[in-house]
DNA sequence: AGCATTAGTGAATCATGGTCACAAATAAAT
DNA sequence: ATTTATTTGTGACCATGATTCACTAATGCT
């Protein structure tokens, strides 16, 4: 039986979570746009209409109850269940409208994603789009992110993870370094070279060779090192070296002319090996506007 | 991520549940104590909000959308978080509080039930106690009620029904009718007798007699046929003939030696016949002042 | 010890949702 | 067909109750 009490109590118990996720009456006050003696009153109402206690708290940290926890527990519950109709609502609508988030390694949102965006909202004029730069991990259902392009075959606990192509590890320089110093025919060979690696690892400048049954792991040195591929490229342009790179990001500079393939008959092992994929929610009622998102990068990217 | 939106949807969608079951806006106003007018605007409100169309009305109909049953199950799995979230805070508390709704059968709720209230009171009295008398189906969660006794070992779907006693179905008369009319020896005897029985059903004049290996199946006739235990006892003791009951209807008046029992060595099929038990929804987190309750009874219904 | 931060409180304000009265629509009944 | 009863919808007005603001109290960190 649905009473008014309990209809009363929604509200509250959504609330009640986000301040147990924020970990403080302010910081939740401040997500919600509403000042912090608003969520101490609220709160305060919510115990005394479950007569429990949900809070141990000093005025410099909160501490959530035992009966609290379990609680949050039920009113995740609820808060999943609105989600969900939300979703379901916005299934029903024919035309795809609404806030779309989506999140991406800074190289793959500048090279891959963006040439994107244009087709996209001009087919969608009822969506809006948010991309984020974002390497490193991150949680989607709390960043309200609703697509994650990853690097991985590996799906996360929950998500569904759609794999839309191949990524690979390629060499490159620019024609005039190699006029200089000559063109490596065999990995070992890049030992006399200057590379460009990632350095954010202290393995980064450990590059593993495979072909066929034969295998190279070396040491590679160089001047320049730069976590951002679009700035390691440049850097490879203006001769600094050989740079590795995850194949997309050095299509074009390939067609161009202005790089020109290194030891291209071996495979390089490395963190950017692997797949390219989307990471989503599954969802009996995924809302429209996220099915043709993927619908649209699938088909994007296979034809590109 | 907790929204605003979401949040403010919430006591909404709880509404709108509410006038789902219900059918009409007039009926849901009733139940909530607000006027229709309200919950008209509530509903748009909730359908703007989800751009979605709930109802197909009419200003004689409702219909309930597609995508407005959609809706209604993601609504139920949130009113039935909260329920259980009041329920886990019932459960925090040491001291069992808060209103307990029983429902029994007319005859149950009379005479077994009725002596155990008052010490139950004094026992919690925190608690306040709704006694409803029951026959036939009720639908448990909507009425809001909290336990139901029953006389069948036949849960019905998602509850617990847990056996109380047994209960036997069993003849008596009044001593001066009998000496009128003589003791039946055998049930083909009872023939000759005035019978008193339910009458609710056509059925309910057939009386089935199991003993050993044998069995009977009579027909008995008589001119006084009442639904209710109570009044059929006192058409027994005026001497109107030889009532079926069950066994704890006529305790008190065998041991006063207001009634003899007739037949007593046969057994008696029929609708009373087999087990008492409670039946209440099982869960994990049950409020404290049902599970007292529910142990209550058994131990007094045990010593008695 | 003192500063900075955070929860709690009371009065004033403001807005949201509610009621009321009435209109419109429709199904049933005569 | 016309009436009647019932039900949803709408707009003006209103009141309750939630929010804010300003301030206090408490507590951890330096």
């Amino acid at each position: 039986m649905v009473t008014n009490k309990l209809i009363s109590l929604l509200p509250d118990l959504a609330t009640y979570i986000v301040v147990v996720n924020e970990g403080s009456f302010t910081a939740a006050a401040k997500k919600l746009g509403v000042t912090p003696s608003a969520l101490s009153k609220l709160i305060t109402r919510l115990e005394n209409a479950l007569s429990v206690k949900l809070f141990e708290r000093t005025t410099r940290r909160l501490l959530i109850t035992e009966s609290g926890k379990k609680i949050v527990q039920q009113s995740a519950i609820i808060v999943e269940a609105a989600q969900q109709a939300i979703n379901i609502s916005s299934c029903e609508h024919s035309v795809p409208a609404g806030n779309l988030t989506v999140a991406a390694p800074k190289a793959f949102l500048t090279i891959v994603l963006q040439p994107l965006v244009t087709p996209f909202l001009k087919q969608y004029p009822e969506i809006n789009l948010k991309l984020r730069a974002s390497d490193g991990d991150i949680d989607m259902i709390e960043q309200g992110i609703d697509v994650v392009f990853r690097l991985t075959d590996k799906p996360t606990q929950g998500l569904i993870l759609k794999e839309i192509g191949k990524v690979n590890l390629s060499l490159c320089a620019s024609p005039a370094y190699l006029k200089k110093r000559g063109l490596p025919l065999v990995p070992q060979e890049l030992t006399q070279h200057d590379c460009l690696y990632l350095g954010e690892t202290t393995k980064d400048h450990i590059w593993e060779f495979v072909k066929g049954s034969q295998s190279h792991i070396i040491a590679v040195t160089g001047r320049y090192a730069v976590n951002h591929s679009q700035m390691r490229l440049n850097g490879v342009k203006d001769g600094f070296g050989i740079g590795i790179f995850p194949d997309f990001v050095i299509k074009d500079a390939l067609q161009n002319k202005e790089v020109v393939p290194v030891l291209a008959d071996w495979q390089i092992k490395g963190n950017y090996h692997g797949v390219i994929a989307m990471q989503y929610a599954q969802n009996k009622y995924m809302p429209s506007r996220l099915k043709v998102f993927t619908e649209f990068v699938k088909q994007h990217l296979i034809t590109a």
